[in-house]
DNA sequence: GCAATTCTGATATACGTCTATCATTTTGAA
DNA sequence: TTCAAAATGATAGACGTATATCAGAATTGC
């Protein structure tokens, strides 16, 4: 059980210290001999390189950068609270965010060239589905600087890793709990999109169709709003849909400005079930509230950790840790994570 | 933001490094004014132990031991699981288990006094709700060795803390699931217990009928079920349950031995919504076939992880990391875990 | 067989901490 | 004032790795 050290490799291999550096960190050339041994050593051993010391003697910093999209959005908000409090508390890692302008291929473009050339150890972006970004992901990756896809992914031979939900899951999770709750009556639907050219809104949607029509082929939908995340939008179109539907027995909302569509809510009598994304301030006091009754979220926090912990390792040349897949998670107004900083323990 | 040393420490201090040292380590008497001098500059500098260098310095390992109640309940048995995974995948953490008889408070001092006076640096135990432990995790404590409570708690003023999740929310997030699935309509429920005297049981009952009776008022419960988490038992009461009462319409199950739960709903032909805890082989295949529709689960790989991030801070003397509190986490047929270990990304 | 090249070995320094030792200074009590 | 006791300073070695340098060995080409 106690791991093994490179001069024990290079004692087994019959080669120095030296030598056996150069091997497993490929530094300069070796004789093919050499290296075969080296290697045959390390795997006999079980060595693997103590990053702990390894960070220690070179005063190893970690940057990794975020690419983030701007505006309002309250959940884009909370992922870079978690990224700040991650950068304050860790001693050797350095988080930058950037804003990128929202759903701008051209923009992303830029700024993903900016980074071309600079000291950076990883780059997690919040991705999106078009191929005209390979030649500056290419390059990135090319430099040896890892790329992981964060929420929203990048065409999947561009990047090392996506970490986010799968969003088919995430919609067909929806479903089923609107299903449930009518309990086998009939009932009418109004699904709210963002906007459908986005890879997870149509995820989401297709997996909730997919349940529906499954499972709760009794339930209908009328025409999907598509309200382009904008909450005034949003608003409007909701407003006109509680009037047209008074037989409506469910929302769900699949993207963002769900302000909107509290607001078209709390303004008229009818209660329909709703379930919407992302566990925010207002969506957490709404829920409270009982204005709405299910929220799925993505858990940003294991996200931003994730994602953290994938790009070290990638950096590192190391395992990468076991991934464990993050799943929506479903919140109702009674397994809501307490809201303040909890004191510490004892 | 360049992390400051301890040779930094000294020097602003006015003091050799091997005074500054003496206080931070508590290693010998040092005079008043020295101390101060040097508490100030460590406030002054932000100054935190680089734990990665002090570990490296003393080749430290990690020894921790987890007691765990023996039997075959599936749930424990993944915890052991999930506990050999990590013990092989941390190369300077040890972890060891030992059984001991369920719900035997003789035998866990037993086994707690017997730790005493061993080299260990943190105890985790799936406690007991009782008084009569209070001298050996006393005696545990006063050597400096952290002792967490995990899943089950143990009074608060005997463990440094509870690893966990909140048992009377998990109870009312059941209860608002099932009751949410009856869309305003009147329905009989069971509900079947393991065992009264155990603290977690009580509370989910606690806070199950708390919702039942506050917001679905229309929801009658014929007596309660104690099945002692024992399948046999569970199997026969649940069978004439379903006799007795043909309009049940929901079934809570609050502890283990649903082994016996789901053959008795496999035989017949009614078919309630149905609610239990705990994600494992059974619990999954029953979600799948469509014989259970809610699992609360507890994420005992975060509660393992979260109790080894603990006691690792507690025994190195490092602010604790932030306590993310584990929350009851529902799980339907759409949004279970990947079942096997995936293959690395990339 | 000789020179030029390529490979290898030996060794030193650094990272930040812990531990230990020993000499020196300061303190406090007689 | 004297002297033991207490406090402090200075320093060295260890942990496992990265990096650098330089001398010596092995290999290659001609």
């Amino acid at each position: 059980m106690v791991s093994s050290t490179l001069s024990d490799v290079a004692r087994l291999a019959g080669v120095s210290y030296a030598t056996a550096d150069r091997v497993v960190n490929q530094r300069s050339r070796v004789s093919e001999k050499a290296a075969r041994k080296v290697n045959d050593a390390v795997a006999q051993l079980g060595y693997v390189r103590n990053v702990a010391a390894a960070n220690l003697s070179q005063r190893r910093t970690y940057r990794f950068v975020f690419l983030l999209p701007d505006g309002p959005n309250a959940f884009f908000q909370k992922i870079r609270g978690i990224i700040s409090a991650r950068d304050q508390d860790q001693r050797n890692t350095m988080l930058e965010q950037i804003d990128v302008p929202a759903f701008n291929e051209k923009a992303l473009r830029t700024q993903l060239a900016n980074l071309y050339g600079q000291k950076i150890d990883g780059v997690a972006v919040v991705g999106l589905d078009v191929q005209g970004l390979a030649p500056e992901l290419t390059a990135l990756r090319s430099l040896g600087t890892p790329v992981v896809s964060l929420i929203s992914d990048l065409p999947r031979d561009h990047r090392n890793a996506y970490i986010g939900i799968d969003n088919i899951a995430a919609g067909r999770t929806a479903a089923r709990l609107l299903g449930m709750a009518h309990a086998g009556q009939a009932g009418r639907l109004q699904v709210v999109a963002g906007d459908l050219t986005a890879r997870d809104h149509r995820d989401r949607l297709a997996g909730f169709r997919q349940v529906i029509t499954a499972d709760f082929p009794t339930i209908t939908m009328p025409d999907l709003i598509e309200g382009r995340d904008d909450s005034v939008l949003i608003a409007k179109a909701m407003t006109i849909s509680l009037a047209d539907n008074p037989d409506l027995t469910a929302i769900y909302s699949i993207g963002a400005g769900n302000n909107g569509l509290i607001q078209a809510i709390r303004a008229q009598s009818l209660r329909p079930i709703v379930a919407l994304h992302e566990l925010v301030c207002l969506s957490r006091s709404a829920l409270c509230d009982g204005l709405i009754h299910y929220v799925i979220d993505q858990r940003p926090e294991e996200e931003v950790d994730a994602a953290l912990a994938l790009m070290r390792a990638l950096i590192d040349n190391v395992p990468p840790p076991p991934i464990k897949p993050i799943l929506p998670t479903i919140y109702l107004r009674d397994n809501l994570p307490p809201l303040p900083e909890q004191e510490p323990p004892q």
